[in-house]
DNA sequence: ATGTAGGTTTGATCTGAATCAAGTTGCGAT
DNA sequence: ATCGCAACTTGATTCAGATCAAACCTACAT
């Protein structure tokens, strides 16, 4: 059975910020701060709100019966999460590292009257989130354990990577268990795999949460689909 | 507990269209037919309208590097399809069987000016379309062919079945390479699993396109993960 | 410092689905 | 009719990744 990381913050730390209120009638959107390992919201929970990453990883998870669990997706600052199906939230939302966000009323999405601009913020990462989740399709349906974890380490590159010289370092703020659930793979697979990309010299592990990407070009060539 | 694939889709929302034309601005949807066979736009495509179907079967698909392919989504009466990421579409989408669509510009999504209630109605599809691929997503990963392949059944009937008597019939529209490239499996791999839900009296075949589902007690206990 | 518990890595084996390879069936065109 | 082709089914074999099983860290708690 799953157990999460970082449970030593387990108590959910919701402090609420004091922010920029001059928003007048509709949106007044607020801030929210979040310790690692607690729950942004839950499966099934009523969904109040959307939110706006500031800081910190998020990861939006599902559960199938048995304990087959499937990780939808690991949201960094700038995403936007907790898209509501009718009333609920249809995932889980966890802050795997200690985290910020921006708190938007459910119904900046509804109503139009208040924000447009909020609104058409809304709507626009809505469409970016359908156009990732399909490239993610491809990926879980149609690549190997190589290209999926190549991909994968190139996509966090480029969100998160750090270039140290012609190298760029990257942190692996989740664990094996969540890459393993995202990418349809087991831990172990996700392990032999890094082994391996390390062992061709495209990646070096300084340590377990932290990659060292060397070959960047190899990397990428890797994350396609051979011929 | 986990039930089964796509049952939340729209209660078909097929809003007779009264083509209020009076609309001079921003609505004036219009209808256009489709041949079985032709494609509805291409990825790539400038996207200039969005689409909700109102007969006919359509299919979306994305081409990976060398022939590798993932068919997205069917796309049934009431669906809406060809949400756009930025100015284009990233899907093919072709017609399956004779079709009929509603059409709306693009910007229906963008602007509010025009049309308050047609924005409405194509946010709540987005928003019920991420809602739909999170599910997509633990079948692609998590499942086992059968279950995948009665998960298919199940939803089809759903979306499509005809009742006979305690049977329920239903007809796949599309070919065994589509069923294939929607679950991640293969044709031979389609073929073997239809033979074997056969064999175990779940279904039977009238012929390859049509399907008599002869117990759906055991075929939807067939689509949920198996302890 | 010692013990303990996750998390991670590595190894050995097994297996479900892919791949390779024939058949079959249905159908439209000659 | 029957030819040709495409879609489908079935069979034999292979293989990537799962599963089963041990180590091997760290980091925290005693």
């Amino acid at each position: 059975m799953y157990v999460t990381l970082f449970n030593e913050f387990a108590p959910a730390t919701i402090v609420p910020v004091p922010s920029r209120q001059q928003n007048g009638a509709a949106g007044s959107p607020s801030r929210k701060s979040q310790g690692a390992g607690a729950h942004l919201f839950r499966e099934g929970d009523a969904a109040a709100s959307i939110y706006e990453i500031v800081s910190g990883v998020f990861r939006l998870t599902r559960v199938l019966g048995n304990g087959r669990r499937q990780v939808i997706a690991f949201g960094f600052p700038g995403d936007t999460i907790g898209f509501p199906k009718g009333a609920c939230h249809h995932t889980d939302c966890e802050a795997i590292t200690a985290a910020e966000v921006i708190v938007h009323r459910r119904n900046a999405l509804d109503t139009v009257d208040g924000d447009h601009e909020t609104h058409q913020r809304l709507l626009n990462a809505a469409l970016r989130e359908i156009s990732a989740m399909q490239d993610h399709f491809m990926m879980l349906a149609r690549k190997s354990a190589k290209e999926k974890m190549a991909s994968f380490l190139v996509t966090l590159a480029e969100r998160n990577g750090t270039p140290i010289g012609s190298y760029t370092s990257c942190s692996l703020p989740m664990s094996r268990a969540d890459i393993a659930d995202f990418l349809g793979l087991t831990v172990e697979t996700v392990s032999r795999t890094l082994t391996r990309l390390r062992k061709e010299n495209m990646i070096a592990l300084e340590n377990p949460q932290t990659v060292l990407i060397r070959d960047m070009r190899a990397l990428i060539s890797a994350s396609q689909v051979s011929e």
